[in-house]
DNA sequence: TTCCTGACCTAGAACGTTCTAGTCCAAAGG
DNA sequence: CCTTTGGACTAGAACGTTCTAGGTCAGGAA
């Protein structure tokens, strides 16, 4: 049986045994020249670094982990379905390589529970771990910042012992408001986010700004989905009196309020102008150039890994809290008769 | 210095030597406890259990997989802004389970390489890896294949040494084609994929659908983001006989078909109707009820892993090529004056 | 009594790295 | 001549598991 084909050497990848064994020198030799850190002359080098190349030597980097102090490994738990989260993973791979630092990442989904998806995360030994838009209660959150270094994104924390970063909420609802209202609107409604995490901020940033302006302060519930926005503003449109600005939870919820509002011939920005918020892709895609509140997601992925650092450097949990900005786009202009 | 508040045991979890310490028993007692093997009395059992919880011991699955000799583990690549790639890591992380796996996932996006990726994966030393969508080189499939099993999702093979799975985009498209002539098409436009994994198969079924039903097999150059399908239509709309139905590349650029149409005050399907390819979330997420052609995700999920474990087995590499069906929603509908 | 059997448990060697504590040897300093 | 220095290299012990090859002990058979 002539078996091996070049294909499937999987079982049997190179070690650092068996580089050691081909060039004639040590394990640790060989270990020297793989980290590139001193220790061996120029030449055995540049000698041992072609034979593991011709070998295919990859390294291991569980059993380099298991036998480094520190793992320099990050977990991320992250929600398959939310595309901003996706823009902040992204970014947390550089970010994090920027320190030295590698990623674990872990998703969450319908059918995978945030509680899997950390577990599977203390089991590779991450150090600390970045939970993006976590769902967990607060008592969670206690008992599994109990077990490791926990940091929180785009989600406040109510919890002594756990970080975050997240931006401001109340002031980035606040900015979509002035907006609208210095564009002349004075019928706003907040399609709200329901319960999902953040949303208490947002409805609350909205009642305050309508507030100052002397608005009224009208919100309806929605939640986090485009379904969601599509239900409220079909159930809005029909109202005695519509709005003609709309301030949704988020991009997705926005998209769904577009949706509903095209699905009736009603133009947008003619007759209302919506709002949404994150500056995911979504606001940049398909409903082509959505106005949003922009959360940056490099540099909260950035304040992230900088954050969780510090947390393992001893530093006490804190919360770092970002400043969102307008981006006015299309989809919002003066209303109908201003 | 009253250090070690509750949080941060992260340097210090605790091992099995730590729980065989506890309860007195040695570490391989403990370690067939908690892989629940045989080779412990039920009291035994129960005592070291309890102990174990009440340390939080958590096994270090980095130190399990290295003694282990087969690591049973899958590897992953996907991108981060493909939303049906996240349907299949979902359905991917299930089907691996139900055969004793785990998934090792590592993202793919504008800034970090296919070829990063992979070679994370490799140094997890997964047994096998799946590519999502892969844009690799033939050649770079060849080197990368020998080096760990591979296998391709939706994307076909052109390389012997890589099996893959997917589905028919010859006979998918055909399907819509099919779809759109039997509601009363006759003139009918795809935009195509360019250069992306897959346009050439879906831009082939087109045509032939097209002869088969002797209307103008007509192309427009197209791409894969709702910017694509955006940029497409908008050329169109302005053409002296435009096409009354849109057969996109996928759900993306059907996205930004749709949203160059709504734009223009064009009702779907009344004028114009339109279909995609995915049954991403995107079908039935903002602009409601897209008609689409349907990869099943968790379907693909399953074949993939058990294809991969197949490979791992022994088995030759092979192409699995599945059925996709029509989703007829509420973008398609008879032509204006039909 | 003596031997077997099987259930329960343990010692110690892996796995592939990195790290600590060296050894060896040539060149420089006395 | 002997010592010191420091550069190049190595032996061997970790890291936290799992696995192999036992060991011990009670109870039943002879």
């Amino acid at each position: 049986m002539t078996d091996a084909p070049a294909r499937r050497p999987a079982a049997s990848r190179p070690t650092l045994a068996d580089v050691a064994r081909a060039a004639g020198v040590s394990t640790a030799l060989v270990s020297i020249v793989m980290r590139d850190v001193p220790g061996a002359s120029d030449a055995t080098r540049e000698r041992v670094r072609s034979i593991a190349d011709e070998m295919g030597y990859v390294r291991d980097e569980r059993a380099r982990k298991l036998r480094q102090s520190s793992s320099r490994l990050i977990g991320v738990t992250f929600d398959l379905q939310q595309a901003f989260h996706g823009d902040l993973v992204e970014h947390l791979y550089t970010a994090a390589a920027a320190h030295g630092y590698d990623l674990a990442i872990s998703a969450v989904a319908p059918s995978r529970s945030e509680d899997v998806a950390v577990q599977a995360l203390l089991r590779e030994r991450c150090e600390v771990a970045v939970l993006l838009g976590s769902a967990l209660s607060d008592d969670e959150l206690r008992a599994t910042a109990t077990r490791v270094p926990l940091l929180l994104v785009a989600r406040r924390s109510e919890v002594d012992d756990v970080s975050s970063v997240h931006s401001d909420d109340v002031e980035g609802v606040g900015l979509a408001v002035d907006h609208l209202v210095s564009l002349g609107h004075r019928r706003l409604v907040h399609v709200d986010g329901g319960t999902a995490p953040g949303a208490d901020d947002r409805r609350r940033g909205f009642v305050l700004a309508a507030g100052r302006h002397d608005v009224e302060p009208w919100v309806v519930p929605g939640g986090p989905t485009e379904h969601d926005g599509a239900r409220a503003m079909a159930g809005l449109v029909d109202s005695p009196a519509p709005p003609t600005a709309v301030v949704a939870f988020n991009d997705r919820c926005a998209a769904g309020v577009l949706d509903a509002l095209v699905r009736r011939r009603i133009d947008v920005p003619t007759d209302v102008s919506v709002i949404g918020y994150d500056d995911s892709r979504l606001a940049v895609g398909p409903h082509a150039q959505m106005s949003t509140i922009s959360q940056n997601a490099a540099e909260m992925a950035e304040c992230a890994v900088t954050g969780a650092l510090d947390l393992l450097a001893g530093g006490e949990p804190h919360e770092v809290v970002l400043t969102p900005h307008l981006v006015a786009r299309s989809t919002t202009g003066p209303p109908p008769q201003a």
